[in-house]
Order: structure tokens, then C-alpha cells, then sequence
DNA sequence: GGCATTGGTGTATTTTTTACACTAAGTTTG
DNA sequence: CAAACTTAGTGTAAAAAATACACCAATGCC
């Protein structure tokens, strides 16, 4: 049974080697002819916590499952919904669509080829969008987003995180790439190897890349360790 | 008129130039005899937004306002209400005691003696507690001031706040007993001094303390600038 | 072989952080 | 009024961290 009150949404970014991208939802209005993006999301159940409720929705929503999301805000404006199109479409999917709702957002971060969103319950489609292309959302899901890049730079910068986005076996070009993608800028390749390096949370291999046009790089993975270093 | 679902709690702690406290409440339980200890809290009403919810309630129930109260977390578990105690205490006072109740945790830093609570709406007393020695709290009201004090000192740590703590005019060993005490842990005089007067956000004035029982320092004040100021 | 592309490396400079000990100015006490 | 107590106030040296910066290496492609 479904709280008329509280929902939660997922904000999951995704990273691609390159760009930053988020998953989105296209979903029908009451007009079948026109459509709307959105964040996955949806109202909580009774008998579940609120960081379950974020899991089952993202999977029921997008197929997506195992995506390690962590709550960032709650939204409670009484005028989130203020659009007339916002309100057509609760009036077909909600039970209850005058019910006020505040929303609890989740974040992730995830590497985007281990996630081929699928698209099921009320969304037509799902799909990833560079983040610098993005359409406007439904509700205030654009402000919602902005939070939670905000919210992603600032954690990124401080913890010792996301290693979890790359392969198996990654190349130290491949972690600055990724820095420099979250960050938004550019980083010194020196300084920037020396500093991972010394935090000692990555181990070189033996192994090399092929078939690259250009040199080959050492390969590195994730020391064992991993273990109190929460500074 | 309530939302059944929502509600929000105020973390306050009040600094009083040595030690952190916090604002609780006393309740009378339905057994009049007994009464248990729990923060400021209450349903938010349908038509006002959480931030708003959370400085009218602690103004109901505490009569303090004008304090600057910010978000930190939602706890959503179901089970939140669990204890006896707890549903008893619901069915003298709500409406709709069975309804799950998710709550908005809000957090606040304040000077203690421009603040003086004082008892009303359904609290029978309400107090400055110091963290020191908190009694058990009901529902999980222990385990959100344990995620605010955590919260405060991350944030503390990296923003340059918290002179709002101390009187108008102060001294730097004033400023450094603050951090301390929230920080939880001693520092180094001289190189306290030295940062904090190289960030310039105070300035000396040509006043000193009166009547201590020792070398009077020099007062501070706060400088006019404070923009600009958030790296 | 030449070009394009990314990998890989070290040093000098500046900035920041840390550690550390004595004298000064007032009040209280005997 | 001298001694004792309490907090104020001050500088320097060493270590650690952050920054700036330029060249050669290995591979694929043409």
C-alpha cells in the first residue's frame, strides 16, 4: 500500500569514459500525444524504509538494481507541482492526485555499461542524457538535479570514492578522466598521479593495454585495503 | 491542517561559552505520572514548505524563532515508532496515531543565552540539556541527534561559521573555546590565532575585557566584509 | 619513416601545517 | 606588598602538502 504522502527520487548519474550522464524517464501525458521527462520516482510503501523504497523504485522503474543509493534531500516545497501538465499526468497514474508529496532525492553514481536501463512500470522509455544536453523536467525535478550535482561535486572532492566507476583493470589516465569529468576541470597529470599514488588505494599490475594507438598504459586495480581510511 | 505522514524534528544545540547543549522537551505520558524526554518536533501542515514547518514548531513548542534552521536528513524507517511508550504518547496527542510518520531532521547552532526556552503547546518543559548527559530520548530521537552532532562538526570543520556564537564583541580565546567544544578536542593557541586572523573575518578593536581575574584580552568584533567568503 | 596520440617521469617553489615555551597583565590570597 | 594564580599574547623552525612546469617513450596509422 502506497503512502499518499512521500516519495522518493533517484537522481543516478552515469559515467561513460567521458562524459557525465543521467538517467531519465520519458513518460505519456493524458494527451497521448505528448510526453515528459523525469526523474524515476515514486511514492513510498507503507511497510518500507525510505532507502529500500528509492532500490525498489529505481529497479521496478528502470530495471536498474544493485546501484548503491545514498539520500541527499528532502523536497517539500507545498508547490512542487504547480505545472498544469504535472497535474494531468498524476491525474491518470495517482490514486490520490491532489495529495500533497514531498520527496526524498537519492543519488548515485554508477559506471553506465554495467546499467542497460529497461523501461517497465509507468515509463514509456529510459535512457541516459549528457548531462550538458539536458531536456527540462517534469515537477521540479530540474531543481532537484541541480542539488545533486552540487551535492555529487562536493562529496567527490572530499572522499576517496569512485573507483567503483571504472573497469576491473583501469589506467591512472582513465581515473584522472574520470576526476576531471566529475570536477568539471582540468587536473595536473604529475600531481594528480602523485596524489593517488600515495594514498596507495590503487595497485599497479603487470599488465599493459593493447591495441591502443598510442602507448600503452600500465593497468591498475583496486588495493584490498580498503579499509579505515575515512579520514 | 496536518499532513498524517510528515513531520519535522529541530536538533538545537545552544553553545554557552563552554559547553554544547541541546533543547529538549519533556512530555507527560498518557500514565500522568510518568514523562519522557524527546526534541521539538511536530506534523507539518499541508500548506507550508518543510523549512517553514521546522521554525514554526520550535517556535510553538519552544517559543525561540529567528533561528536558522537547516535540513540534514529524513528518517523514513518504518519501525521509527516502536517502543510502547512511544504509541502511548501518540494516542493522547494525534489525531491519526497509527499513521506512519516520516520525519525531516533539522539542525541549529545557537548562542545559548540569547535564547530562552520557554514551555508551551504539548511540551511541559522545555530545557537546555548538555550533550554531556542526555537521557534516552523517545522514538529514535537518540539516533537523530547522533546523526546531527555528527553532521555538525563535519560541516564545521570546513566552513568558516559559527562567530554568530559569540557575543558581539569577543576574544580570540573566546573563538578558540567555541571550536573547541564543538570540535570536541584541544588546539594550539598560537596556530589558532594565526589562521583565524589571517582568514580577516575579525578585527580588533581597541577595547579590552574588564574585570577577569587575569591579563584582559583584547575584543574582537566581526568584520563588516563576510561576502564573497565561501570557498 | 613520419605523424598523431596518450603514457610516463622529477624537481624546484610556494603554501600550509605542525610543534613548541616564555613573558605580560590583571586578580586574589596571606 | 609579595607571592601565587590565571589567561593573554607572541615567533620561529621543520615538515608536509600543493603547485607549476617540459620532455621523451611506445604504439598504431598513413
Amino acid at each position: 500500500m502506497q503512502n499518499p504522502n512521500v516519495s522518493v527520487d533517484c537522481v543516478v548519474f552515469g559515467f561513460d569514459k567521458e562524459k557525465l550522464n543521467l538517467l531519465l524517464i520519458e513518460q505519456k501525458l493524458a494527451d497521448k500525444r505528448k510526453v515528459q521527462y523525469a526523474l524515476p520516482g515514486d511514492l513510498i510503501l507503507e511497510e518500507e524504509g525510505l532507502d529500500q523504497a528509492a532500490s525498489r523504485v529505481l529497479k521496478e522503474i528502470s530495471g536498474l538494481s544493485g546501484i548503491y543509493l545514498k539520500q541527499f534531500e528532502a523536497f517539500g516545497d507545498p508547490h512542487r507541482v504547480k505545472d498544469i501538465k504535472d497535474l494531468e499526468f498524476l491525474q491518470s497514474y495517482r490514486e490520490n492526485p491532489q495529495a500533497r508529496v514531498i520527496t526524498i532525492g537519492y543519488l548515485a553514481l554508477v559506471k553506465m555499461e554495467d546499467f542497460a536501463p529497461e523501461a517497465s512500470s509507468f515509463a514509456e522509455k529510459v535512457f541516459w542524457q549528457d548531462i550538458e544536453e539536458l531536456p527540462s523536467l517534469a515537477f521540479d525535478h530540474d531543481h532537484i538535479v541541480e542539488c545533486a550535482l552540487e551535492k555529487l561535486r562536493h562529496d567527490f572532492i572530499r572522499e576517496k570514492t569512485g573507483f567503483e566507476l571504472l573497469p576491473e583493470r583501469f589506467t591512472l589516465g582513465q581515473v584522472q578522466r574520470l576526476y576531471e569529468t566529475i570536477l568539471g576541470k582540468k587536473l595536473d597529470k604529475r600531481n594528480f598521479r602523485k596524489k593517488i599514488l600515495k594514498e596507495e588505494l590503487v595497485t599497479a599490475t603487470n599488465q599493459k593495454q593493447k591495441g591502443v594507438l598510442h602507448k600503452p598504459a600500465r593497468l591498475y586495480e583496486l588495493s584490498d585495503l580498503k579499509n579505515g581510511h575515512n579520514p
